[in-house]
DNA sequence: CTATATTTGTGATTTTTATCACATTTCAAA
DNA sequence: TTTGAAATGTGATAAAAATCACAAATATAG
């Protein structure tokens, strides 16, 4: 089964139709490692559904320092949100760091789709909701852990991303510098 | 105009009917300052509404030490996501440092709401997809941002907060001590 | 397969912020 | 209005993490 149906499914049901006529929405886009799907400025046409590969969002400061905002791989979503609901310029990149083909979805098809299938508005309150409270953990790590503690709680609640992403962008996505991150993942 | 039915209005048009339907799905409740809504382990059966008055959600670590989710006042919602959306007991606390009057609204009667009224369902979506990007800047100013600067953001965002809400509170949200704080907030 | 670039590890040092201690001010309840 | 409690300011010190510097290991392109 294609998987956007599959996580559609695992919320509400659809025929074979339904989702045909959703997937007639999307257009589909291959990149490149080291390719930006979304650079600061551009205006952000789609949110994106991943296939397969490796993305990453990114802030990147005005000293050239990157602050990882997310990943994504197989199954998630990725876009500037602030960009792509709001419909202003990206503040963020995002780019690929292992070739990957992903499903584009503009705000219009993604707002056509919503109002006209009250299903698919479900879907996306749904996965909002959830992605909602995942950012909201996020925080509370930050605020309330320490580096090392971060460091731990990511490998167990994403083992697959430590082995596919370079330490240097898992320091950036803790807030960590990568040097202190390098001191307490070997002394494990 | 009610400001429930202001804020639904900001997204989508709502007839009178409509709005003392919605509002039936609602209860009021008062709160007395020091008063939990929600106290670590309990379920949590609403989502907050906040008519007037200031509340704030925190978790509370092993130490005792308390960090701020979010806090909240008039036309804000507020409860603990997490254990909300998923049945599952609070982790964090919601109380109240100024007395408030408050709107419910059960899980079961926001699907309800949801399923039966396409709008609403929009509504949550639209309400939803704020709340993540508002959530995404402040993880990205904690990530980028010192303390200081962070201070002076939320000041310059919410100065009324900064008004109302303890300096110790403010801390806790932003992932400082008090006393540093307490520091550049005086030589400012 | 080799050369080059990128990533990672690790010591030494500096910087930032937390912690501790206590004085002062503000607030709230009797 | 008084009085105890809570919140805030501020100095001294400790702890944590960043930064700098460079070597070693690994990955990548030609």
């Amino acid at each position: 089964m294609h998987i956007l149906r599959h996580q559609i499914q695992e919320i509400t049901p659809l025929s074979d139709s339904e989702f045909e006529y959703i997937l007639s929405h999307f257009t589909v886009k291959k990149i490149k490692k080291h390719q930006f799907l979304i650079q600061e400025n551009d205006l952000v046409p789609n949110d994106y559904f991943v296939l397969s590969g490796f993305l990453k969002s990114y802030y990147l400061n005005q000293d050239g320092k990157e602050y990882i905002m997310q990943f994504a791989t197989t199954n998630w979503w990725i876009t500037d949100y602030n960009s792509y609901f709001n419909k202003i310029p990206a503040t963020i990149n995002v780019d690929c760091f292992e070739d990957a083909d992903v499903l584009c979805l503009s705000l219009i098809n993604r707002e056509k789709l919503c109002s006209e299938m009250h299903k698919m508005e479900h879907f996306f309150r749904k996965k909002s909701n959830a992605g909602y409270v995942a950012l909201q953990q996020r925080l509370m790590t930050l605020l309330n852990n320490n580096p090392k503690e971060r460091y731990e709680k990511l490998v167990k609640q994403y083992p697959v991303l430590i082995q596919k992403v370079p330490k240097s962008l898992i320091a950036s996505y803790l807030g960590v510098s990568r040097e202190t991150l390098s001191r307490f993942g070997s002394k494990k």
